[in-house]
RNA sequence: GGAGAGGUGGGUGAGUGGUUAAUACCAGCAGACUGUAAAUCUGCCGCUUCGGCUACGUAGGUUCGAAUCCUACCCUCUCCA
């Protein structure tokens, strides 16, 4: 019991209430644990794994784990962003982000512990009646307690109206699903605890509330996000995703050993205090790498990739795998830069050329120096722009 | 419904007839230094066949010349009702 509530608190925010979670673990029920995912982004990345790793947890605890993919409160859109419209997904669309929701979810939870389940189900069904009756259960004055729109409210920016059925439609899940406990990023407080107060409502008791800090990307400032480009796919290339690990700040590496990593608290002590006394902190780092490319890819990538690293980057080597491609040429010769605008590695010519005069792009590691380079049919070389790119390119 | 403010490059935000591909800051990119860290320094930061071309909400207009003036439209915000 000890170890279970330990469990659960390792990496959580805030868990409302403890007693709560306590009285139900030690009902010895197999709990529903609900969380809800937006049906727009299948693109799961680190981020996201910190609020499934909590599942995890409950489910090594036995429990079941409800991955919600909230369909219907897509159309609403989530307030808390840049309220855009959000395009109404088909439900072919759906199914298919579903798809690529499970292949890469269960990389973390457990298949026969997780259902999957659209809120449109039921949601569906509420009609203008039903949304009418759900929104007669909530006020003004309490929605405006919620941060967002609170700030909102008070510089007088627009809140629109069908903003407020976002919080209203989560709770409702939380009811229609009969939820003992949801998880969800510390920016989801209000929502989730609107939950607790509509099962209330509904006769129901009330969801355990657990909140997970929401991770900082790769910038080490702002959250983790696809739009902001700072983020690590967790089906990322393994040498892509070990790199990107290893350009993390040592601050934040921290963090992330923290939020992402399943080594031992203590373990993490010890690992700080080495660095104190003086290790270099990249060899740390990699410890984190590695443990992120195994859990990702297979038990053992993280050390060929840290190998590979070791290798390009101490050693100077180029990476060993390195995509190889072939292009055809009408002509005897092209010019380097519309070579590789051809092939992605610059996405304007003008930039081709500025990369060359500054030095960063490279031919078999040489330094290209004249910007009209002409590359002849028949050659097969590497070629280098800054210094993470690489690509083969048979010319013929 | 009435009154007013404003829409500029990825973001913030100067510019109110030519010297403005457009100040500054941030972000980004490359190079140096490193540990593909941080900090720092240097350079770049619309596209181009290097002749030019396209850009300051949209569409027209005035002018030798407009992001800057005029007209219409669209959008955002504020105040009053």
């Amino acid at each position: 019991m000890k170890d279970a509530l330990k469990l659960i608190n390792r990496g959580a925010d805030e868990i409302l209430t403890e007693s709560d979670l306590k009285n139900k673990l030690e009902s010895g029920k197999q709990l529903t644990i609900k969380a809800g995912f937006d049906p727009t982004a299948p693109d799961l990345h680190f981020g996201h794994t910190v609020l499934l790793n909590k599942l995890r947890h409950f489910q090594d605890l036995g429990h079941k784990v409800v991955f919600l993919i909230g369909d219907f409160t897509g159309r609403i859109g989530d307030p808390s962003g840049t309220n855009k419209t959000r395009p109404i997904l088909n439900s072919e669309d759906l199914v298919k982000n579903a798809k690529t929701y499970e292949k890469q979810v269960f990389k973390i939870l457990k298949k026969d512990l997780t259902e999957v389940k659209f809120n449109s189900k039921w949601c569906d069904k509420l009609g203008a009646d039903g949304l009418i009756k759900l929104a007669s259960k909530y006020n003004v004055a309490r929605m405006l307690e919620r941060d967002d729109f609170n700030k909102r409210f008070t510089s007088n920016r627009s809140i629109a109206i069908h903003e407020f059925l976002y919080p209203l439609v989560q709770g409702y899940d939380s009811v229609a699903l009969k939820a003992d406990v949801e998880c969800g990023g510390t920016d989801q407080k209000f929502n989730l605890l609107v939950g607790r107060e509509l099962q209330r409502d509904y006769d129901q008791e009330p969801q355990v509330v657990i909140t997970v800090p929401i991770l900082e990307g790769l910038d080490g400032i702002k959250k983790m996000s696809k739009s902001l480009d700072n983020y690590i796919a967790i089906d990322e290339e393994p040498n892509e995703m070990f790199g990107k690990i290893m350009s993390i700040s040592d601050d934040l590496m921290w963090r992330w050993f923290e939020l992402l990593s399943f080594i031992s608290e203590e373990e993490i002590l010890k690992l700080k205090s080495e660095m104190d006394a003086g290790k270099n902190p990249r060899d740390i780092k990699f410890i984190l790498a590695e443990e992120l490319v195994d859990r990702f890819h297979n038990e053992g990538d993280g050390k060929v990739c840290k190998d590979a690293f070791l290798n390009r980057f101490q050693k100077g080597k180029m990476p060993e795998d390195i995509e190889a491609i072939t292009i055809d040429i009408d002509n005897g010769s092209v010019l380097l830069v519309n070579l590789l605008k051809e092939t992605n590695m610059i996405s304007s010519i003008s930039e081709g050329n500025r990369l060359i005069h500054q030095g960063g792009v490279k031919i078999n590691s040489e330094k290209v120096e004249d910007t009209k380079l002409e590359i002849s049919k028949g050659s097969d070389d590497i070629y280098q722009v800054g210094k993470r790119k690489f690509l083969k390119i048979r010319v013929l």
